[in-house]
RNA sequence: GGCGCUGUAGCUCAAUUGGUUAGAGUACCGGACUGUCGAUCCGGUGGUUGCGAGUUCGAGUCUCGUCAGCGUCGCCA
């Protein structure tokens, strides 16, 4: 070892005894007759002094030292002067004064260093992350991410879990996300797909007995990013036998206990509250709701229907819905310049056709531009249904039920972080349950499936598969804290009648469906047990404990927008060498990358 | 694929209606200083304003294109 001691460890209890340490030079403050030099590593920074007493050797290395140079320093631990303790760092009570300075290694100064105040622009940090990844912050992220799997991993393996890894190459499904497509050199025109998720494997882990599986898996889908999204995602995957929903909705519940007091300091009482999807949409439009704040939408259609407002009237009577949301004290905040720049985000970003609003005036009547279509004691009515006081601002979208849902969600979203109706720092789990089986879709007129083809219907429900598939609810779960989805599972299927009957509700046919899912229909037909699980994004988990907003703060090595590695500048062109040996032939050279 | 924001010194940002030699802080280099800890003080280096066209007497500023980063909609069973 090239050091007794690290950064972070230093104290008064070692004062007078001799100690080694590396690390990099953080700041030198150079006062002439003596230096003082502050070295980092990932445990903390200790500062080391030189003084006149300094053999000339120490001083002459002292004056070659630059910022991030890589050394060694040997020297006796002294108590700093009275006064000179420094409270904002964990070692400020004592120093080191150096007795012998080695350079291990020098640095070209850095396009930005890793204690500079003002954050360098992300492609810079994401071009260089060896030096991003030296900040205390990004360091501190990582150890609460190597934290969080490790609490996971304890919890699991004290529930009987066992840890088992699936392939990476598998075999590609058109269904869901795009794949990520490997070549196959031996098998020319033939291709693995990276896997989505290692949903297929689990499922056949539990026919073949392995009644608790767990796998931290990485997971890869190639859609377009977000800031809460990467094509290369790692998910706390679990699937257990013999339970049901309440079973693994428990058994989460206890992790999330688990790792909330182990990472936040927190007591969660349990269980976790639910609240079924249908809830979830009326209330706030949405599967995965902010629930630290209210402001919940509220339906007006029957009073629409009652005015004179051609817009409201119209809709309503198309059976269609006028519904609302109350951005209390928001009149203040909203000018008509600012519901105008609302107005434009429904419209571009959920192609709602407008928004009205009212304003509740001081007098406590209600202002609005379209307000002479309203006769007053209608208004009134709209004011007592809304809460309406004074100061409040009602936002109406009149539309289907989906770009209402869609259009108040995101005014509630954004309304909510600029009104700042929540605390940041407030942490809110729950479950969103009894998700629908199926979603129809209205161009191709047919039935998707809202999870995946393989999600039980709910017990009471089975008889909607045949009557009316849009009724039938799913044994289908998902985790939601602070308006983000940390996860999602179901209860799957386990005999081959019901999933031979969704299979046909998805106009798969038994050839197709064999094709795809052959093996899974042939191991169904083996003893396959009960079972359902779970997949909780542990990128997003790192996020929200961390009160981070994106998840690239919580990877090593993202990708950015256009899914591209700044660092390594992957994705890159191949020779044709490589490409002869798979087969492949580049039809159209778009991007030519060295 | 759509919409929007951003791009000026190593870094973070300024630059009035289009108008003189594009500034500041920080970093860096040199000097001073025995207790600093965002050290201080003095001096200095540093720019093809992402790239390419266009409009104009004149473009960091306006227009078009393009590249890159970010946000978002579509998409993400």
């Amino acid at each position: 070892m090239l050091r007794t001691h690290t950064c972070g460890e230093l104290n008064k209890s070692l004062v007078n005894q001799s100690v080694t340490r590396c690390g990099w030079i953080d700041t030198i403050r150079d006062l002439g007759q003596g230096k003082f030099i502050v070295l980092r590593d990932r445990y903390g920074t200790t500062q080391i002094v030189t003084n006149p007493k300094s053999s000339q050797e120490v001083l002459e290395t002292a004056d070659l030292l630059k910022s991030e140079y890589v050394v060694q320093a040997t020297g006796t631990v002294s108590e700093r002067p009275s006064g000179q303790e420094n409270s904002e760092m964990s070692t400020g009570e004592i120093e080191l004064v150096v007795t012998d300075l080695q350079i291990l290694n020098k640095s070209k100064l850095p396009p930005f260093l890793p204690n500079q105040r003002e954050l360098p622009n992300e492609d810079l940090r994401l071009k260089h992350r060896y030096l991003d990844l030296r900040r205390p912050q990004m360091q501190k992220t990582m150890f609460s991410r190597s934290l969080i799997t490790k609490s996971i991993r304890d919890y699991f393996e004290r529930n009987d879990f066992i840890d088992i890894e699936t392939p990476i190459l598998g075999r590609s499904t058109p269904e869901g996300a795009r794949d990520y497509l490997v070549p196959s050199r031996i098998q020319n025109g033939s291709f693995y797909a990276l896997p989505q998720s290692p949903q297929i494997y689990k499922q056949i882990m539990m026919i073949a007995g392995y009644d608790r599986y767990v796998q931290i898996a990485r997971c890869f889908r190639d859609e377009d990013l977000r800031a809460d999204r990467q094509p290369e995602f790692t998910q706390l995957d679990m699937e257990m036998s013999f339970v049901d929903a309440d079973d693994v909705i428990g058994m989460i519940d206890g992790l999330m206990k688990h790792l909330a007091k182990n990472i936040l300091g927190i007591e969660l009482t349990l269980p976790l509250p639910r609240m079924t999807y249908d809830e979830a949409m009326t209330r706030f439009g949405h599967d995965a709701p902010d629930l630290r704040f209210g402001m919940e939408i509220v339906d007006c259609t029957d009073l629409a229907a009652k005015s004179d407002f051609r817009v409201f009237k119209s809709v309503a009577d198309a059976g269609n819905f006028v519904r609302a949301i109350n951005a209390k004290g928001g009149a203040a905040k909203y000018s008509r310049k600012g519901i105008d720049q609302l107005t434009k985000f429904v419209q571009e970003d959920f192609g709602a056709k407008g928004l009205a609003w009212f304003r509740v005036e001081e007098d406590g009547t209600l202002f609005s531009p379209i307000a002479k279509n309203f006769a007053p004691e209608l208004l009134e009515e709209f004011k007592q249904r809304m809460e309406g006081e004074t100061g409040d601002l009602f936002l109406f979208v009149a539309d289907t039920w989906e770009v209402s849902c869609k259009s108040l969600y995101g005014l509630r979203k954004r309304l909510g972080a600029e009104l700042e109706l929540y605390d940041p720092d407030d942490m809110n789990f729950s479950w969103i349950v009894e998700f629908p089986m199926f979603a129809h879709d209205e161009e191709e007129d047919r039935w998707d499936a809202m999870h995946h083809p393989f999600t039980a219907p709910r017990d009471e429900d089975l008889e909607f598969l045949a009557s009316d598939p849009g009724r039938a609810r799913a044994k289908a779960y998902d985790l939601v804290i602070n308006g983000y989805e940390a996860g999602g599972g179901t209860i799957r299927i386990h005999d081959s009648e019901t999933q031979s009957h969704v299979f046909s509700l998805l106009g798969l046919d038994e050839a197709t469906a064999r094709e795809r899912f052959g093996f899974l229909l042939d191991a169904l037909q083996y003893g396959a047990p009960p079972h359902g699980g779970i997949a909780l994004g542990i990128d997003r988990i790192v996020m929200l404990f961390n009160k981070l907003d994106n998840i690239r703060d919580c990877i090593t090595f993202p990708k950015t927008q256009k899914a591209t590695d700044l660092m390594t500048d992957a994705p890159n062109a191949v020779d044709d060498v490589q490409l002869g040996e798979l087969g492949i032939e580049i039809a159209k050279k778009e991007v030519a990358r060295s």
